[in-house]
DNA sequence: CTAAATGCTCACATCGATGTCAGGGGCAAG
DNA sequence: CTTGCCCCTGACATCGATGTGAGCATTTAG
């Protein structure tokens, strides 16, 4: 499939699947004419990396995660279980934080609605 | 409290309080020569901030939300809910992105782990 | 009193993923 | 052949919170 079609099944505009491959987040095969061709397997490999650049993991830290798939190597291996060790406990700490915020807001919901009702309530 | 302290004491740059005054977060008042001075209290506001503001809630949104309370008036108040309920489903999405991209990152971890023994294993 | 520390405002810089526009090919159907 | 749609590269724009630096005022410690 082309561009178009692999931006249509995943949701990633054009512009971010050409970004993808500059960060050597994915690759293509490109035509004579220098198109880009995509098989049905990048569609999960695309899903992937939004994924993860939605986790707010940038596209560098990406990079030295997702491809060492590609190439292994024992060395490159280790490094990229650190980083993502490393990045897990980021991930982590944003949920904490995330959850933490929700919290707080619920309690300010809680306040506004007791507000309202007494409000409701004829009270001055 | 003048506003070097208050950075102190929350970790928010003196900078960033600046910030978050011009845009209707956090108010102080002013001794005659223009200096920032502060209470206990604000520490905990800023705490607010900081928290939805890590949190992906704009400083735009964050000022429809939290001001209401001080100037308290039933419209506003509905208003927002609206918003606050609107920003706590995001957040929860947000939640959920994060918790499916730390699995997949489980999985990665996992993966390599896999990858990493069966090399120590003596395995071509 | 003087020097150091702190504060003020204004303005410009930064980062990362994406949008957008321009100028130019490529390819299929009429 | 032409019309229409998709693709290419390259460059500049965007957003929001924060960093940074200049130039100047004020407060505080010695």
């Amino acid at each position: 499939m082309r561009i178009g079609e692999l931006s249509a099944r995943t949701g990633a505009s054009r512009r971010s699947l050409r970004y993808y491959e500059e960060q050597g987040l994915l690759v293509s095969s490109r035509s004579p004419s220098g198109q880009r061709h995509y098989k049905d397997e990048h569609v999960q490999r695309v899903r992937l990396v939004q994924a993860f650049l939605a986790a707010g993991v940038s596209s560098g830290t990406l990079v030295e995660m997702v491809p060492c798939m590609a190439e292994p190597s024992e060395d490159r291996a280790r490094q990229a279980l650190e980083i993502m060790e490393c990045e897990r406990a980021r991930l982590s700490e944003d949920i904490d934080g995330l959850v933490a915020a929700r919290d707080a807001l619920d309690h300010l919901i809680e306040d506004n609605r007791a507000y309202l009702t007494r409000s409701a309530d004829g009270e001055v």
